[in-house]
DNA sequence: TGTATATTCAACCATATGGTTAAATGTTAT
DNA sequence: ATAACATTTAACCATATGGTTGAATATACA
């Protein structure tokens, strides 16, 4: 059984670790197998076999079976659903800097 | 002492949490003091005392102390810098999403 | 000065997380 | 049929997380 629901808990949280940030950026990249996903860490294939099965719950990443081996890429769905949540903020941070960025050019003066 | 470095760790992490996530925007709408942030939830005062020490160690909310109450409001800088990095993708995620949009209207037709 | 109010700290607990190694599974090649 | 390869599962371990309660601290008020 997968989960269907894109859960902005399961987005974050895989986004939290710094090597499931890499992953994600190498399989947006391009399509990679699991080994050659794994080669650059230091940790055991199992490892990061946990990894995957986090990016995948959180729909981060597809995994594509082809005889005995997986290939992987980015799904970018999760990713936008975590973009648009933080976009909500977004009208705040700019009026925010563009304050900050008046008070700089008085400064100026 | 504050950790002053903005890390996509910390301020994921921070985000995974839907009570932390509700805080955020509740503080995003006006200034709260801890009391009143701390009501809606059936949770003790010195968990949301951790709750807050968290958000603010991601610098996701800024702590003013007037009395003996302390205020708290959004601080946008940690959530601009977790915006830029999805937005890294966002280029993807419209490529993807015109793609399927020019499949579905061929469907159409 | 003493007491009430607002918040944090300390000690503790249960569960989650991120890692390990060894065994199991499924697929391809001999 | 068997061996090699790719990946997952199981059992385990240490540390992190999110909660609790009770005591401590700091400020305001009577």
């Amino acid at each position: 059984m997968v989960e269907y629901t894109l859960s902005l808990d399961s987005i974050f949280s895989s986004l939290a670790d710094p090597i499931r940030r890499d992953i994600l950026k190498r399989v947006t990249e391009r399509e990679l197998n699991i080994s050659d996903i794994a080669m650059p860490y230091p940790i055991s294939l199992a490892a990061i076999s946990k990894h995957l099965k986090i990016l995948e719950r959180a729909q981060l990443i597809i995994k594509r079976k082809q005889g005995k081996e997986q290939f992987v890429t980015i799904s970018p769905v999760a990713l936008k659903h975590a973009g648009d949540y933080i976009d909500q903020y977004a009208s705040l941070w700019d009026e925010r800097f563009d304050r900050l960025e008046s008070l700089l050019k008085k400064g100026e003066k």
